[in-house]
RNA sequence: GGAGAAUUACCCAAGUGGUUGAAGGGGUCGGUCUUGAAAACCGAUAGGGGGUGCAAGCCCCGCUAGGGUUCAAAUCCCUAAUUCUCCGCCA
């Protein structure tokens, strides 16, 4: 949510911002809202002080032995007369929530405008590796190393889901493993939250209204809940409605969960296997920090998820993204992208962006500053840390063997009970 | 799933229609006393959102949330959320 204050200040600046976000919108019929608005509030408000004073008289009359009916009937009518505004005031107010709450976070100033073609790679490091061999794409392999059974999961599921067997659960869950440890180690909280939420879970991280369909919504609950597309959506909103102390920020906190997702839109007939599908395992940072604090929050995410990718021994490369890339809610976002060589793509593993106030003024997440008293907007971060759907098949791409086995990560070996090298099967 | 009870400020809690502008206690902060501290005593402590104003201030809304009744609601009515107790079912 944007504040008002930026639009009735500089439209022309915020339209200008928004447009780098490929987003055009026109601020008159806003601004006329909400001059109409305080219009409406000194009327309406004026007349109920008014009808406070008068009844507020009523007990004294009494006493005094006065004809209280007048009384009542002054106040009845100018509630009469008020109603009218009143309704109006409301709708208005309705009007001018539902458009704020419908703009995206601008973006950073630094930021390109447009979308994906003007993204930059700001950094890469490792180099891509070269097979003296035919190479194997990571479905081919996860079958030969009996990690992944797509053909069960399809059978008990259905298209977009699949089944980790034997050494590919392990790896699966040694991936993650090796996250929880490396966020301990920094110093973050470990969360494990519910991974059904309520429509106002989604709003405040800027999901809906815009995305509503983007995520599964259960049947059979009243209200309604959905689930999780991300763990980021259960992080952000653990403070929502919630003043927190100065000394008490940053907040660093990381969650595990699986993550849902429709991912209506086309499938490329490159992403095989588990590049895309509708559940994926991830590990999520959130940073809750002090408006000053978030660039360096930023830098901090960024830093620690490209270093597991670092631990892990893959070639990867750092993105910055153009303004109309970036997700709705977000002001700023680093990519991760490993390399998978199979499609000769880098594919992201890690978001990392800074929300700045956004996510925070939709949800109330405010902290008092200890020198005035007075309550400011937190911001909100987060980073993927990481997601194992894309590192699984980087992994089994990247350090393949001639003679159709893989390396194991020495940082992921102590998770595997000691396993070096995963052999094709019989 | 069924029945009942509860929700007041940082915490506990009084309050069943009209100076409630929310008692009282605890805690916290400040002060007196003290070499320092404790104790005792004195004082402060409703947060937040909004309107208006240069400001001081004034005004509106806030007793879980949203509606309603009334001249007037923490108080009466309806709906919802959450918590607790009991029953049922279950991991």
């Amino acid at each position: 949510m944007l504040d008002i204050n930026l639009i009735r200040e500089n439209p022309e600046k915020i339209k200008e911002l928004l447009k780098r976000k490929l987003w055009d919108t026109d601020f008159d019929e806003l601004l006329s809202w909400d001059n109409r608005k305080r219009e409406l509030i000194q009327s309406v408000e004026g007349n109920k002080a008014e009808m406070n004073r008068l009844s507020a008289s009523v007990p004294a009359a009494k006493k005094a032995g006065e004809d209280v009916s007048k009384i009542f009937a002054k106040v009845k009518e100018i509630a009469a007369n008020n109603a009218k505004n009143e309704e109006e005031l409301k709708e208005i107010e309705d009007k001018i929530f539902n458009f704020l709450a419908a703009l995206p976070n601008l973006p950073d100033e630094d930021l390109l405008g447009g979308g994906k073609e003007n993204n930059k790679v700001i950094k890469t490091v490792g180099k891509k590796p070269e097979f003296s061999f035919k190479m194997k794409d990571h479905v081919e392999l996860a079958k030969s190393l009996g990690l992944v059974d797509y053909d069960r999961g399809a059978k008990i599921s259905g298209r977009g889901c699949w089944v980790y067997t034997n050494l590919g659960a392990r790896l699966e869950w040694a991936l993650v493993n090796f996250f929880i440890s490396e966020h301990l180690k920094d110093g973050y909280e470990f969360i494990l939250p519910p991974h059904l939420l309520n429509e106002e879970s989604g709003f405040v991280a800027g999901q809906f209204p815009k995305f509503r369909d983007d995520v599964f919504w259960l049947s059979g609950l009243e209200p309604q809940r959905f689930i999780l597309p991300t763990a980021e959506t259960a992080l952000v909103n653990l403070h929502r409605n919630e003043i927190l102390a100065e000394e008490d920020l940053p907040r660093k906190y990381f969650a595990y969960t699986p993550c849902y997702r429709r991912e209506a839109g086309s499938y490329r007939t490159e992403e095989r296997g588990m590049i895309r599908g509708y559940q994926f395992n991830k590990v999520e940072m959130v940073q809750y920090t002090k408006a000053d604090g978030s660039d360096a929050a930023f830098e901090e995410l960024v830093g620690k998820a490209e270093s597991l990718v670092a631990k892990l021994g893959l070639h990867y490369q750092v993105s910055k993204l153009a303004a109309g890339d970036i997700s709705h809610a977000m002001a700023r976002t680093y990519d991760i992208e490993v390399y998978i060589p199979s499609i000769g793509i880098y594919k992201e593993v890690s978001s990392a962006s800074n929300g700045r106030d956004y996510q925070a003024r939709r949800g109330m997440v405010r902290y008092r500053d200890k020198e005035t008293g007075k309550t400011k907007y937190c911001h909100t971060l987060n980073a993927s840390g990481l997601a194992t759907s894309r590192i699984f098949p980087a992994i089994l791409e990247q350090f393949q063997q001639e003679d159709g086995s893989v390396l194991v990560p020495e940082v992921l070996q102590p998770f595997m009970g000691g396993i070096k090298v995963l052999k094709p099967i019989e």
